[in-house]
DNA sequence: GTTGCTGCAAACAGTTTGCAAGCTT
DNA sequence: AAGCTTGCAAACTGTTTGCAGCAAC
C-alpha cells in the first residue's frame, strides 16, 4: 500500500488557498488513519483531540476541498455516510471488501481491472475517470 | 438485459407477505423502468400517476421488503440518494458507467470479474455475496 | 376476525448554508 | 488590511419510526 503523496507534495497543492490550522490537523488525522475509511464524524472527533476548536462545518468543507485538490477520494459504502480515504497513485487499482456482518473494511491489490477499463472506453466511447469497486461478503472471522 | 424474474415467480416470494395493491403498484413501476435505476422518490411518484393513494413510507418499507425478497438491489452511486433495480440472474455480471457530467447511468456487461471474486475470496478468505462496480467518468455526448 | 399493512406526521441522521467574528497571508 | 476561513445554529434532504385506522387473507 504505498502512498506516493507526502506533506510536502501536498502544501504545494494550496498555494491558492490557506493552510489553516483546521485543515493541518484533517490532514494529519487522516495521515494517521491510512487505510481506515474514515467518517465525517470520525474525523471531527479524532482531530477534536488534536484541536479543541473545530466544528462540522469546516470538517466537511475541508473534505470537500481535499476532494477537489485530489487529496482525498469520497466513498460510499451504503451505510448512510460518505467516507473518506487518502488519495494514493496507485489508486485505481484498488478495491474494498465490505463484511456485511462486522462492517470491517479490507482492502485488495488488484490489476485486472485495467484490461476491463481498456474494453469498456473503445466498446462505449465512454472516457472512464475513475471508480469504484466493492466487494460484499463476510470476512474470515464472520463467515 | 436478461430478465429472468418474472412477475409469477415473484409472486412466489410472498406466500408469506401480502401481495397488497400498493406493493404491486411498485414493482409494476420498477418492471416498467427496468435499467432505469430509480430513487424512492422516483418510484413515489411513478407509483402516485398509477395509484393516488400511497405514501413514502410505504414505498421504503416495500423496497427493504423487496431487497430482503430479493427482488431488488439497492444501489449507491453516491448522489445522496439509494437507487434501485429489479435483481437479474446475470446481476452478478454487469456494472454501471456514471457519467459525471450528465448523470446519465449506463450498463456494461462483464465476465472478467469471476476470476477476480475467485482470486479474493481464496487469498484474502473472504466470503463474496456481492459486489457493485461503478466507473465514474465522460459518455460519448459528454466528453 | 386477525394480523399485517398503510398513511400521516413527527423524528432522525448526515450534510449544507448564512452570517458575524477571527485568522492567515 | 483584505478576504478567505471558521464556528455556531438553523435549515435541508433523504430516510425511519410510532401510531391509529384499514384491508388482505
Amino acid at each position: 500500500m504505498d502512498y506516493e503523496l507526502d506533506l510536502a507534495e501536498i502544501e504545494k497543492k494550496f498555494y491558492n488557498y490557506k493552510f489553516t490550522p483546521q485543515r493541518k490537523t484533517i490532514l494529519k488525522v487522516l495521515f494517521e488513519n491510512k487505510g481506515h475509511h474514515l467518517s465525517a464524524e470520525e474525523i471531527l472527533q479524532l482531530s477534536k483531540e488534536k484541536n479543541s476548536d473545530i466544528g462540522f462545518a469546516t470538517v466537511y468543507r475541508t473534505l470537500d476541498l481535499f476532494e477537489e485538490l485530489e487529496i482525498v477520494h469520497k466513498l460510499h459504502f451504503g451505510d448512510g455516510c460518505s467516507r473518506y480515504e487518502l488519495t494514493r497513485t496507485g489508486s485505481s487499482h484498488h478495491h474494498h471488501l465490505i463484511c456485511l456482518n462486522c462492517n470491517q473494511i479490507f482492502e485488495v491489490k488488484d490489476d485486472l481491472l485495467k484490461k476491463l477499463e481498456n474494453n469498456i472506453e473503445t466498446q462505449h466511447n465512454f472516457k472512464i475517470s475513475d471508480h469504484r469497486l466493492h466487494f460484499y461478503g463476510y470476512c474470515k472471522n464472520c463467515k
